[in-house]
DNA sequence: GACAATAGACCGACCGTCGGTCTATATTGA
DNA sequence: TCAATATAGACCGACGGTCGGTCTATTGTC
C-alpha cells in the first residue's frame, strides 16, 4: 500500500465516521489530506470505491480476531459462540473508551450515513456468518445445539446482533432523558431476551448463551451520566 | 389533499420505485408530472420531505389492514399472528402478479434505493411492532405463548421478516441460474427455518406459526421461470 | 524517456431559492 | 347588485452553490 493511498484511507476513515460520508465531499477529504483532486482520483476511481476499500480493510481485521476463536481447539462450541459473537461486534464497549463510544454513536449511526451503516452491516454479516455456522455446526456434533441450518441460524443471530446494537444506540442516544440504571437495566432486559431467544432457536440450555455481560452495562451507563450524557460533544 | 400534491404524490412513487430514489432528480418528477420546479417546491420543502409523506401514505394502509386483523374478536392470539405477518409484507406474493414483483425486485431494492428502503423498513417495523405485540401478550394471556417481553418479540418477527423478505429478492435476481424447484425448495426451507425460530422463542407448538404457504412458492417460482426468469425486463 | 504521481482548472448534474406572475375568491363601496 | 379592488396561494423558471468526477499539464522517479 502506497503513502499516500493510506493516508487517504486513514483520513476518509476518521472524517466518514465523525462527519458523515454523504456529507463528507472529495474536497474536504483533499483538503484534510493535502492534496488535490487528481491525486485523489489517480488512487481511486470513485467515492464509493474508496468506500469499498475502507470496509475492505475492516472485515480483515474482523475476519482474523473471529478466525482465531473458531480455530481454537481448547473451546467448545458454546464457548466459541459467546467469544466469536462478542467479537463481531465492531465497538468496543468498555468503561475505558465512554468518549469513543460516544462519538462514534452520535456520527457513525446517523442519517447521512445509512449508506455507509448498510454496507458495513452487510459486508460484516457476509464474512461472520460463515465463521459462525462453522462454529454452530460444531456444536450440533457436539449436541450442545440442535438445528438444521446452522449457515441460517448464524445469519439470524448475527442480525440480531445488528438489531441490539441500534437498540444501544438509540439509548445512548436518549441517555439525557433517562436515569443511567435505569437504561441500563433496559438494555441488560433487552440482551436477556436476545440471549434466550437465541438459546430457544438452538435449543440449549437457559443460560449458556453469555454475549453480553450485565455489569459492564451497568458500570458503563452510570459512568455515562456522570460525565454528562452526551451533550457536551456537538 | 390537493389535486398537485396528489400528482406529484403518485408521480413520485412511480418514478421512486421503477428508477429509484437517489436516481431520480426533482428535474424527472416535475418534468414529467408537467409542473415547474416552484410548483413543487411550493407544495413540499424538501425531496427527503416527499419522500417521507410518501411513506406515511404507505404506513397508512398497513396500520388499517393490521388493526384490523388486531380486533378481530373471532381469532385467537395465534391465528391472529399468522395473519398479521402476512400483511406487514408490503408485496403480496402470487402467482398472479409475477410481473409486478419482477419489477419491484430489480428496482425496489436496488443500490440506489438504500436510503428509502431503510426508511420504509424502519416506519413500517415501528407502526407494526405495537400491534404485534399486542398479539402476543394475547397469546401469552392464552397461554398459547411464553415470552417475558412481547415488544421485544414482536419486533424480532417483524425484523425476521425483513430478512427473509431480503432472501426473497436474493433468490429472485439469482433466478437464472437457479432451477426453479430448487429456488422454491432453497426459500421454503429459509421459511421453515424462520417459523421454527419464532416456534422456539414463544414456546408454541411445532407447526402453529404458518407466515408462508409453501406450495404457493413453489407455484409462483415455478411461473416465474416460465416466462424467462428476469431478464427480459431491464 | 517512459511511466507513475500530483496538480488544479473545469464540467455537468443536482437540489433548493427567489423574485415574480396568474387566477380565483373575498371584500368593498356606490 | 355589481364593478373595482385586495388578498391568498398555486405556479413559474432563471439562478446560485455544491458536489462528484474528468481532463490536461506538470513534476518526479527509475
Amino acid at each position: 500500500m502506497q503513502d499516500t493511498k493510506k493516508i487517504i484511507l486513514d483520513t476518509a476513515q476518521n472524517l466518514f465516521y465523525t462527519i458523515g460520508y454523504e456529507t463528507t465531499s472529495i474536497q474536504t477529504i483533499i483538503d484534510t489530506v493535502g492534496i488535490a483532486k487528481g491525486t485523489f482520483y489517480h488512487h481511486f476511481k470513485s467515492k464509493e470505491e474508496l468506500l469499498d476499500k475502507l470496509i475492505e480493510r475492516l472485515s480483515d481485521t474482523i475476519i482474523g480476531t473471529m478466525g482465531n476463536v473458531a480455530e481454537d481447539t481448547s473451546l467448545n462450541a458454546l464457548e466459541k459462540l459467546n467469544k466469536a459473537f462478542t467479537l463481531a461486534g465492531q465497538i468496543k464497549v468498555d468503561t475505558d473508551n465512554v468518549e469513543v463510544i460516544i462519538v462514534l454513536t452520535k456520527n457513525f449511526y446517523k442519517e447521512s450515513n445509512i449508506r455507509m451503516l448498510h454496507k458495513i452491516t452487510e459486508k460484516v454479516i457476509k464474512i461472520t456468518v460463515p465463521i459462525l455456522a462453522k462454529i454452530i455446526k460444531q456444536g450440533v456434533e457436539e449436541k450442545l445445539f440442535d438445528t438444521r441450518d446452522p449457515e441460517y441460524m448464524g445469519e439470524l443471530i448475527m442480525r440480531m446482533g445488528v438489531f441490539i446494537q441500534d437498540k444501544f444506540k438509540d439509548l445512548l442516544c436518549n441517555i439525557d432523558n433517562v436515569d443511567p440504571n435505569e437504561a441500563a437495566e433496559l438494555f441488560i432486559n433487552e440482551t436477556g431476551m436476545l440471549q434466550t431467544s437465541v438459546e430457544r432457536m438452538l435449543l440449549t440450555e437457559p443460560g449458556s448463551i453469555n454475549f453480553y455481560e450485565p455489569d459492564l452495562y451497568y458500570r458503563f451507563f452510570r459512568k455515562l451520566k456522570e460525565r454528562g450524557g452526551l451533550n457536551d460533544q456537538n
